[in-house]
Order: structure tokens, then sequence, then C-alpha cells
RNA sequence: GUGGCUGUAGCUCAGUCGGUUAGAGCACCGGAUUGUGAUUCCGGGGGUCGUGGGUUCAAGUCCCAUCAGCCACCCCA
């Protein structure tokens, strides 16, 4: 019985929930076209080390979450907990350092060893842009204003809000981290045991706690502003600047701090609290160490990534399903001639559904089961007079067309009024 | 990984103090209606009560374990 369950934390997308996610897909990578971001892919396998190095041994991704297989001796293969590292990855593998700046759009499944509960799943979906190559400010407006622009898109602006804050550069977040281990430190006793951990691996973390507890030391804690650089200053500056300009709002929230290693400058989450704890819709930011950290050249980038199932379950309405016309023939010879016609409107375009069995009643509830718009009723009066009947399935209205016109008819189908002169 | 709640038909659920053939609505299939679906009426199929142990004359009901989902933590999309 339990092999017939599917692994935890796995689901089949039938039909109904993947239209969802299939229209999330297509609104996002139409957006992201629009802003240049190409459709790419990289492989859902790749090297351990490739997210080792880059997302960070510290992180829990790392840690405990990897699905990893050993391959052979001493080499270790990984299925992708996130899509950044791959795509530097393949930035790096294809040799593209010559084609800055780069702008891709991804979608497809991660996987993370997580504890499941509703928007958490171990094999997820993800949506996502890297923009490579550019150091100014405005390629993290752009970033962010292409995803505000898919969300929108998506009807999800009114749950929706950008926490916006920065990591800085990497003098500003060394001297800003030392400056929060000695303060933790010195309080280490009324700090959380989660914080304690926190205090090892990624002590900026530590401002983010729930614990009541942790707060109330994090209140005193020394503050970012003091320790970033002018530079890294005048490049949060100027990416507000961008934000607002473009009528983006955004709420600043310096207890916003990324889990991943690579992340530097800013940092940005679109969160709704309609999905419980699992608030975070769109999460992302800047990573110039990224590609260095893997051994290729300085080269800057920023992206973002955005839960498919998240995203489809704030989804208001569902997108409407494909309506096809059912073709429905009453006897073997119209049978035979259904089968042609269906296959000769199908190459002209029209979705057609045939049954493979049954009378006029049966073809004509399946007709009405699967949406078809309209039925057309081929039986033996049609046959030998060149006709078929088209029926309205909403309005209950139809009438006789002749067999040549029917892909003219069928074209300008939208549907016949209850008081159509026509009928 | 930690703590808690929940598992009865495809779905939503009822099932008394442990008591003998486990129910309803929706869905599905067939018929009323052999050239007309969506309404209506009649009939039907479908359950190893998540799984495995245990207690008992008797377990859907009590106990233990396990699996899964959900909630919170952790973390993140």
């Amino acid at each position: 019985m339990s092999s017939l369950q599917p692994v935890r934390g796995t689901h089949d997308l039938l039909p109904d929930a993947m239209r969802c996610h299939r229209h999330v897909v297509e609104t996002a990578r139409e957006i992201a076209e629009r802003y240049g971001y190409l459709l790419m892919a990289t492989p859902v396998l790749e090297f351990t080390e490739v997210f080792k190095r880059t997302i960070g041994e510290a992180t829990d991704i790392v840690n405990k979450e990897m699905y990893s297989f050993a391959l052979g001796e001493d080499e270790s293969i990984t299925l992708r907990p996130e899509n950044t590292a791959g795509v530097a990855r393949a930035f790096l593998s294809n040799g593209l350092a010559q084609d800055l700046p780069l702008k891709y759009f991804y979608a497809g499944p991660m996987f993370r060893h997580e504890r499941p509960q509703k928007g958490r799943q171990r094999q997820f979906h993800q949506i996502g842009i890297e923009l490579f190559g550019v150091a100014q400010p405005a390629g993290d407006v752009e970033v962010i204003a292409a995803g505000a622009r898919i969300l929108e898109e998506l009807g999800l602006s009114g749950a929706i809000t950008l926490d916006l804050n920065t990591l800085g550069d990497q003098k500003s977040r060394q001297a800003y981290r030392g400056a929060l281990v000695d303060y933790f430190q010195a309080h280490r006793d009324r700090l959380s045991e989660d914080s304690l951990m926190r205090l090892e691996r990624n002590p900026l973390r530590i401002l983010d706690s729930k614990d009541k507890g942790d707060r109330i030391v994090v209140a005193d804690a020394p503050s970012f502003d003091s320790y970033l650089t002018a530079e890294a200053q005048d490049f949060f500056a100027a990416v507000k600047q961008g934000l607002e300009s473009l009528g983006i709002a955004y709420v600043l929230n310096p207890r916003l701090v990324r889990g991943l290693d690579y992340y530097c400058h800013t940092a940005f989450e679109f969160t709704t609290d309609a999905l419980g704890a699992q608030g975070t819709i769109m999460g992302g930011g800047r990573y110039d160490y990224l590609v260095q950290t893997m051994g290729g050249p300085a080269t800057p980038g920023v992206g973002w990534a955005a839960g498919i199932e998240r995203l489809a379950m704030m989804l208001a309405t569902e997108p409407a399903a494909l309506r096809p016309f059912a073709l429905v023939p009453i006897g073997s010879a119209a049978e035979a001639r259904a089968t042609l016609l269906a296959e000769h409107l199908r190459r002209g375009g029209f979705a057609v559904d045939l049954g493979f069995s049954g009378n006029l009643r049966k073809r004509m509830k399946r007709a009405d089961k699967i949406g078809a718009k309209a039925a057309l009723i081929l039986g033996e009066d049609e046959l030998v007079q060149e006709v078929i009947v088209l029926r309205d399935l909403d309005s209950g209205v139809q009438r006789t067309v002749g067999l040549a016109s029917l892909p003219t008819e069928l074209k300008a189908f939208a549907s016949f009024a209850s008081d159509d002169p026509a009928a």
C-alpha cells in the first residue's frame, strides 16, 4: 500500500492543478520576455559541489535539505534545491562571460528534504529570473519591477507587500557581522537555543528570530546603518529611488536577511499573510560574489525565485479550460465519416473531441461533461445532405450548416444567443 | 529535524457506552428518454474504516508502533 503512495512531500499535477501551474508559468514567461529575460533550463541534477560551495556550508539547505546521491567512488550529485547556482554554473560552462549582460527566465522543479506542510513540498516548482553582468542599481530595479509586474498580472498585487533591505557590500557586511557577534556574545545567556546555533552559523539570522526573548535582545542590537560603507549606502539609495520612480511600493525591513550565502546589497521578498507561515511568495536579491565563488570571473548578478505552488494557491479564479467542439456521430456510417472530419478539423486548428462509443445521449452527456462549447451532430440524414447540426451547449440553440463551410462556421462561432435570429 | 492535531467510498463527512449486514450527500455507472447534454425520477457498483501489531467473547471505536496530511517551530519559495 505504501508503495502506491507518492513519495512524501511530492504531488501529482492532474490537469486542473496543472492548468493553474501553466497559467502562472506562462504569464510569468510572457512578462519576463517583455523585459528581455529569455527562457532557459538547466539540468535538475548538478554535482553536489555546485550547491555546497555557492549556497553555503552553513545553511540548512546544504546542511540537511539536499537530496544527494553518491556517484561512483568520490563523486556526488544532487537534485537542485534552487536554480541560481545551476544557472551560474551554466553561465560558466558555456563560456558566456563575453556576452554580458545576460537575462534569463526559468521554470521547473526543485527539491528540498524538509518537513512538508501547506505551501511547502519536497518537490516544488519555481519560476525565476537572473540578470548577470550589471553592477548598477538599475539592474536591481529592473529585476524587482519585472517581479512586481508578474504578480500584478496574476492579480495578486492587492494581497502582497514588498519587503526591502540591504545586506551591504562585503566590507559592510563583515564589519556589521563582527559587531553583531560581539553584541550577541555579550548577551548569549538571554538568547534562545536556536539563536545560539545561529550565532555560530549565521548571526544575521538572529535579527529575524520569532522568539520573544530574542526580540528583546535584538531590539538593542547594533543597526546596520552605521556599518554601511558610503558606497553601499549610495547603492541602496539608488535602488529605493528607482523603485519609487516606477511607483513600486516597498516597506523597509531591516530584519530581512537572506539565508543563502551568496547575497549582498539588495535583498527583497514579496510576502502575503494569506499562506500562514509560508508567506514568502517571491524572494531574491543581488549576488555579486556568486560567480567568483564558483571559480569564474568577477561577475555581478541579481535575481529572484518564486514558488509556483504558492502563487497558484493565491489565484483568485481558476484559469479557464480549453473548450473543444464535440463531434457526435449517430450510426456506423456517420462514425466513419466523423473520424475523417475530426482529423480534418484538428488539422485546421480546432480542438475536437470524438468519443469512442455510445449513442447520441451518451455522447451528448460526455460533450457536456468535458465542457465542450458546442456539439456537432452528424446522423444519417445529415450525412446524405452533406450538412451537420451545430448546437451551442450553453444556450441549447442549434442550427444546420453545410459540411463544406464547417471550418468557416466554427471559426466564427462564439455562441448562439437564445434569441439568435439565425436559430 | 522538534512539538501538536487528524486519517471511514473518488470528494465532503456521520457512525451513540466497544456489540454482530459501516451510512449520507455529491460524483460515477445503468435505465425512464433507440436523434439531443445541463433539470427530474428510478435502480446499481464501489470500503481489507491509512498500515501493522496488541487488548477483548467482540475493535471503525481502546492501546502501541508506523506511514501520510495539516498546524506551529526551524528554514524557505
